[in-house]
DNA sequence: GTACGTGCAAATGATTTGCGTTAAG
DNA sequence: CTTAACGCAAATCATTTGCACGTAC
């Protein structure tokens, strides 16, 4: 959409590598947290801009989890499993139910759909202990 | 899970009622702003500490675009076309596709899944034409 | 009657903005 | 070079909290 013209500052590329690399779905707090070991100097404002400038570029995803954002790397087609109680989050691949959803929304009228998750909401297994 | 002991207050009743009469996904403020019509001297840490209450009653859902809290009445399982550029949720009812996502479902492991849905991301008709 | 909810104002926390300086292309 | 991004501090906006008073049950 609007793919073009992005200046790839020292900034930027560290958020993009520190969330390849990372395992889950970081808070603003926690990629600040994460950038700032290899670039000192970074403010958080600074994460803030350029989080979503990502994400309005489509080279990173926003997700939330009870009221408070995240976001991921991970741009293969996937969907997420969440906890109510902790607000946790976890990957899940299914390539049969993207595919699935994508067959309903071409029953959409007046829209035009360009991506589809699914959330299952429940209780993850340390919260189902206590 | 935890439907006993609730008070019914008069904030409560209205918040639920408007809730349930409104064509959308209000934010804080436009419950805040409908409610306030009937019950003039409500606040607005009610209407927060009340739509919090309610949502982990199971008596509300909460809905997130783009960072903003959103809230529904609508407790009938369905899925949302979210438009990325406004930010406009709508509702879409799809029984077969929240029943293919439980079968999904029963694959998760060391989860218990309570619920499902499946957000459409993409372009609502009036951004389109811009 | 009592525990819980309310309204208010103040506090906190998250996010954005303005601006002089710096660096990418 | 020139334009966009950065870092900082201040400003704004969203949400929560503490507490004296009121009300559902």
């Amino acid at each position: 959409m609007e793919s073009k013209n992005i200046k790839y500052t020292n900034q930027r590329i560290e958020i993009l590598n520190f969330l390849k690399d990372f395992d889950g779905h970081p808070t603003v707090d926690e990629v600040y947290e994460g950038v700032k070991v290899k670039l000192t100097r970074i403010s958080k404002a600074t994460v803030y801009k350029n989080l979503r400038f990502l994400t309005d570029k489509g080279l990173i995803r926003e997700v939330n989890s009870k009221g408070v954002s995240r976001f991921e790397g991970n741009l293969v087609p996937h969907h997420h499993i969440i906890c109510v109680e902790c607000g946790d989050i976890t990957d899940y691949e299914s390539e049969e139910l993207t595919d699935y959803s994508l067959k309903v929304a071409e029953d959409i009228e007046n829209f035009k759909v360009e991506a589809t998750d699914t959330n299952f909401y429940g209780f993850c297994g340390k919260c189902l202990e206590e």
